[in-house]
DNA sequence: GGTCCAACATTCCGAGTAGTATGTTACTCT
DNA sequence: AGAGTAACATACTACTCGGAATGTTGGACC
């Protein structure tokens, strides 16, 4: 219904070297890199196949439509963002320092997996005017579910932190919004320099997510 | 060069009642409309004068191209911007009361002219990539120094806060894009509610200054 | 060693759209 | 009153791009 490839979530018997959907994923990430610095609309399937040395009867024997790419690349963008953060609410610290972790994970994300977090950016409601057929807003739905859950993640810490008296927070809500709007603004102005060490992204994560989690008060 | 219908700051000795540039104002209003609702490039030049009730031959006695269309609708955003915070910078108070002064008047402005800031949301760099002229290319420079500009009314508080002692800002560069961030988010979530009272409005704004300023701990 | 099929490549088409070229009208100015 | 022009409308073109239909190939499996 949604792809015509099914998604094989056992794991082939044949070999383990090859994953055997490293085309599709392939695609996913050339499709990330043509959205990213061409805007979803501007980007055409040519540009795509052109990345991968292709051609679009490769796109199109993996994807049915240009909308089930970009899809997936939004699927997997918010899949990052589970992975990093996940692990870190079970986590047996105090509120404020689950807070500033999760935080900074979710910084490092957007600055890792950059052409996938830029590309969902430039989508989401618009995109879902556009979607003649159901069955496409039926995925979109899905999808910005996904994200709320995600987002979920942060008010559940914010009301905890709140409830043992760690953090002042008037307006849950409010505060998740302002908390995630601050980190995924990351995208739009962080830019990859090749001489930047791991240490000074890493610290780069850190200073905004202790930005955004203290404010500016003294 | 840029338009050809000049920019005409003179005053017409003729009438003060209509201000003669009412047609391109409209113009851009719906543009911003239809950007907002369907995107930058899924808008066509017939939704736009579909919306006034008129044709493409309306638009294009106006604007002479699409992008210059774009361009004009950045640049009034910018300028509703500009009005709301820069009167406030010259109050004599305190660091934090004029940074969250300035930070609800941004908030105001985001809802009250969600249109024109949600159609500067999906552009920018994106379409200065796409921008094939070079003098489309210096428009758009331009543009993102006017953006520059207004951020660093947020810098300059933040840098006098902290030289006062009043804020306890590590990073200047990351807490104004935090900043930013934050409040710039509205646009991705705020949705206009008809039953929502100018009190109601305002107290969102309000609330959502205080997080960005003062952030989640206690 | 022939069959079958996944994984592509090639070719083509039609819809949609930015931009142009050319009317048309109403108003102003002298 | 007639010339000029701003402010549109109408009609048309050229081109892009998504998607489909079809062709090709290499390898797995019997």
């Amino acid at each position: 219904m949604d792809e015509h490839i099914d998604d094989d979530t056992l794991t082939d018997a044949t070999e383990g070297a090859a994953p055997k959907h490293d085309s599709r994923r392939e695609i996913i990430e050339a499709a990330a890199q043509c959205f990213m610095l061409k805007g979803l609309d501007k980007a055409t399937m040519d540009d795509i196949a052109d990345v991968l040395g292709a051609t679009k009867g490769r796109v199109y024997h993996h994807f049915r439509s240009k909308n089930a790419i970009y899809f997936a690349v939004y699927r997997q963008a918010m899949q990052y963002c589970f992975d990093a953060v996940t692990p870190l609410i079970s986590l047996d610290t105090s509120s404020i320092s689950k807070l500033e972790l999760m935080a900074h994970a979710h910084a490092r994300v957007m600055m890792d997996t950059l052409p996938y977090q830029r590309s969902i950016r430039l989508g989401v409601e618009v995109y879902l005017r556009g979607s003649t057929t159901e069955a496409e807003r039926a995925v979109l739905r899905e999808l910005i579910t996904l994200r709320n859950d995600y987002e979920n993640l942060y008010r559940e810490v914010l009301r905890a932190g709140v409830a043992q008296g760690e953090l002042d927070v008037p307006n849950i809500e409010i505060a998740s919004r302002a908390l995630m709007g601050a980190l995924n603004g990351l995208v739009d102005w962080y830019r990859i320099r090749p001489d930047q060490s791991e240490g000074e992204r890493d610290a780069l994560a850190r200073a905004l997510a202790l930005a955004v989690v203290h404010g500016t008060t003294a």
